[in-house]
DNA sequence: GATCATTACGAGCCGCGTAATCATT
DNA sequence: AATGATTACGCGGCTCGTAATGATC
């Protein structure tokens, strides 16, 4: 079981096709062939079924492994880079959309101080793929958020010796429609919104699965999905009475036709945790101290 | 970086030996110092350094890669051999010793009725290494149990594709000598024991620092370690006043000298879970639903 | 019959073992 | 001096590409 040998299988089974794979990979068709027989032999079963080419039962299962492992070699072969190398003069931040703030704003501007010709880049992208990019290095650090008990550390996805760090908690509040009967409540309880239209919006706090397993509670089915990341897109569907939106508090404030009452029950709140490797000293070790107090 | 190379460097590591690394792995002596090689020429940095022989600061951090990349390898063969292989008479249950209860007890005399002749194997062994257990194959399914946040699922490492279901909660106890002067109350909040001794047994119930993860409150450090795996041991330490523990409020009940004091605060539950891969139809499925209630 | 996977075969490379060399205690 | 890691070198096996074959739509 290589790595090159996984690595092939996983394009043919993304591509649906040995000759595409080859083409990707710059082998020829009968390489890519030649290395999937390798990959069956050695597992005794096989991983692809052919016309149309497609995983079979142990190949969704290979597939699962083999993506995990692959992040992982990369996430390996990044951290010792980034230990021999040489301090770079880059910095890259990797941020959820809802964690870009002021604070953060201000951590950068001291950064830029100290180091003025430092390279920065912030990268919005989404929660569940962000320890990732820190542990492959495609981000220096990485700013983090979603719900979670008081105190309690975010699940995150474990691909390597990632520390993480609380930088704040926020109360989390439901986003209505400023007409909504429940509007004027100064807190409420997820309970007693059950049966309530829910807005999913992966891109932006975590999806109704993930909350799901926080609370302990079921039945956050959706009502609709927003894929987008702007946080007033999502806001504009709430005001228009679409459903509810479960947010940190900053997040809703001020924002005409939409009210904000905090969540009182399950006792939740929007946490934010700064996820980072290895760090040598530079502008990333520095904005990680700002962030954290020290 | 090929799996081959990893194995044989976190071999020479434990070893602090290239000879012995060869002598265990079937090499010779030479083989081992050119994978090293190659191994570091990849990486484009030294991760062993040599007499004495020992990871350097990027070996160590390889190693913690290594370790993980190996075992999921592992896991991703056990899993496809299980997919692939003939249904086995053989059903081996792992748990941890607070988990091997009544419960148990009853579904196995239930699949002994349903499978007369199956080879059942109960293997009891510390928490953490479970789920890499059952990744492995080498249990079919396994009992884990910890402490949680009501309806929070365990924190378990991340081996692989595994499903866990919750199969029991129960509250968690504060174990005390009977004389203490908290030992008649009916509840008490761990806060107000943060100037006790603990004592700290590892093989039994989850260790202080994922106990303080768990409840966000700093400080408990323990008095005492007990490396045990029988409760009655660690209960006679309490009775003797080295201590106290924190267990499911099963375990204590009824043992002389020891008073059980149910945990109010933080809202905490001793939460046992079943964790197992794909089960093919036979003694480990029936298992699982007997476990589950279906 | 065209597309695409598999098989046959030869060439090059890689990784091992043997054996000699070098370094450290 | 002896133990143990490295280097030199040759052999065997593995994997690739080319090319022919086979299968499926």
């Amino acid at each position: 079981m290589e790595p090159q040998q996984l690595r092939t299988f996983v394009t043919v089974a993304r591509l649906g096709s040995f000759s595409e794979a080859a083409r990707e990979l710059g082998y020829t068709q009968s390489a890519v062939s030649q290395q999937i027989a390798a990959l069956e032999a050695d597992l005794g079963t096989a991983v692809l079924h052919r016309r149309p080419v497609g995983p079979t039962g142990a190949g969704e299962r290979l597939l699962e492994h083999a993506g995990a492992l692959l992040l992982r070699i990369d996430a390996a072969r990044a951290d010792i880079a980034r230990l021999a190398g040489a301090p770079s003069a880059r910095l890259t931040v990797g941020a959820t959309p809802l964690a870009v703030g002021a604070e953060l704003g201000r951590a950068l501007a001291e950064v830029r101080r100290a180091y003025p010709v430092v390279d920065l880049t912030v990268r919005v992208v989404a929660q569940d793929v962000l320890p990732a990019e820190v542990a492959t290095g495609a981000v220096d650090l990485a700013l983090v958020d979603g719900p979670a008990a008081p105190s309690d550390p975010l699940p995150l996805p474990d691909v390597g010796p990632l520390a993480t760090v609380a930088v704040a908690e926020q109360p989390l509040v439901v986003a209505l429609p400023a007409g909504h009967p429940l509007a004027g409540r100064s807190g409420l309880a997820l309970a007693d919104l059950s049966a309530a239209h829910w807005l999913d919006a992966p891109g932006l706090a975590p999806t109704a699965a993930r909350l799901s397993a926080a609370t302990g509670v079921e039945g956050y089915r959706p009502a609709a999905r927003y894929l987008g990341t702007d946080v007033r897109g999502l806001l504009a569907l709430v005001a228009a009475g679409h459903g509810l939106a479960l947010l940190p508090a900053t997040a809703p404030a001020g924002v005409p036709d939409v009210a904000a009452v905090p969540v009182r029950a399950p006792r939740l709140v929007h946490r934010t945790e700064l996820v980072h490797g290895a760090l040598p000293e530079g502008p990333a070790a520095l904005l990680a101290r700002l962030l954290t107090g020290e």
